[in-house]
DNA sequence: AGTTGTGAACTTATTCACAGCG
DNA sequence: CGCTGTGAATAAGTTCACAACT
């Protein structure tokens, strides 16, 4: 198959899907609330249902980090829980900064699980002047001309953008100048980073979107199944599906006119 | 997911690929975009650029929506974000409702980008009586137990999930229960919902560790290509990587006791 | 007996590269 | 000539199914 040319050398040793890697700290969850039940060791099977996802998927994602279980018992959950958190880099400390500190802001401040491992919110920063000495979260608000120093002082290397989307491209400039490499990105725009730069992005308004493309899907199906309704029962049916609320027959309309906007402004 | 033996015929005509249906929101927003500019048309190349993926991914994108450009044109914005919106379904209106108002679901509440297009808020609801009847972003918080009320009187079926971790699956049930069957979970735990509902979780704790990995595997590179430093001049440098910051080399600690804890609370 | 670890089969997604059309 | 639309090639991800090991 190999076409001659190595597609690319693979990474040193160890190259772990990236598909897997977002699963790991799912499975880190799972085996932490194990852990605190003093649960000794858990199957590939029971793991998977707590993470929820199929246990063959499982196994082969903890085969690319290595062979920590043993056959006929399972896997030891404290293991896990180190091998996993060293993967992720968790067993050091990342210092976060967090700037815009509207209401998501604010909400990402007092998330409790942005402490409990690997991170520390090094700071908060919003360029508004009133916001800037005020507390939240127990930690004081900086004006965002202190963003430089702050990533330098406390090297800092992710920062995480709350503010609205027009401000974000400029704070990514201003953070990646100042040598942030790793960004979380809230507000609703496209970043763009130069090389060795990773950008991640949380965008509910994507997410509404991909779930009423599925809701409209369900809705067409129903419809189509009524329509078409074809006498002969299935064999054993499925018994799940509620099938409670007649999802409603909202009025349909073509569009909304010329003056659509969906990226509107964030929070702040 | 059907138990039955086909392994799926394939959904009706159209199957739209999954990893498309999460791009379309991206394009409609660049489109969106183009379209206050009063752009007439664009190319597969300038739309990609602005929705920051490549253009062959978006043209193939398209040809699953149906043959909408112009050989040697472009495409039309206007008729495009038309086309997309239909797909999505964003051409009717979806109620949402939110549950748990805490910073978090304040911040949602108070999103622009909600009511822009598609949707609205429906209703805020929260277990805390000292929440309700109190006005947030203009919608008044109702008690949770008017939860089924709400969801059948205003047809909603998206809910959205923003309570501490604890309370989510509960919460869950009776969305699901109530006959809601699309979810957006913000809170960090696995649902497990009857067949036919989905459920999309937008999960901070998880995006940074996803960052943290590939952020130590940054600082491990730079480490090795130092160490390494193989005399022999590559060909070309890539020019690219800024290099900035030294990355705090921190203290790097092989665990931190057992009663580590991933989970946490959700700010409420 | 019970469960992991993993090749091999299969599915889904991305990219290439160019024919086809305006 | 330029740009779309798409088959064919490649890559990534998932699932199967079973040998290997405790």
């Amino acid at each position: 198959m190999a076409t001659g040319r190595p597609p690319r050398p693979a990474t040193r040793g160890r190259g772990i899907p990236e598909a897997t890697v977002a699963r790991l700290p799912l499975y880190l969850r799972a085996l932490t609330a194990l852990s605190e039940r003093s649960v000794p060791t858990v199957s590939s099977e029971e793991l998977a249902g707590a993470a929820g996802v199929n246990s063959a998927k499982l196994r082969k994602d903890f085969s690319y980090l290595g062979s920590y279980g043993t056959r006929g018992v399972g896997y030891d959950v404290e293991y896990l829980v180190y091998q996993i958190s060293r993967e992720l880099g968790l067993t050091q400390d990342w210092p976060v900064v967090i700037v815009g500190i509207g209401n998501l802001g604010a909400a990402l401040a007092n998330y409790g699980g942005f402490a409990s491992r690997g991170f520390r919110v090094a700071a908060l920063m919003d360029a508004d002047p009133s916001l800037t000495g005020r507390s939240v979260a127990g930690i004081e608000v900086r004006h965002i001309d202190e963003l430089e120093t702050v990533v330098e002082d406390s090297g800092v290397s992710i920062g995480v953008i709350a503010t609205p989307a027009g401000a974000a491209q400029q704070v990514c400039d201003r953070l990646v100048a100042a040598g942030v490499s790793s960004i979380l990105n809230f507000a609703p725009t496209v970043l763009s980073v130069p090389d060795g730069v990773d950008v991640r992005k949380v965008d509910l308004s994507i997410e509404l979107q991909i779930l009423a493309f599925h809701e409209q899907r369900k809705a067409a199906e129903e419809l189509s199944r009524e329509v078409a309704a074809p006498a002969a029962g299935e064999a054993a049916a499925p018994a799940a599906p509620p099938a409670a609320a007649p999802a409603a027959a909202a009025a349909r309309r073509g569009d909304r006119g010329p003056d659509g906007d969906i990226p509107a402004v964030m929070p702040a």
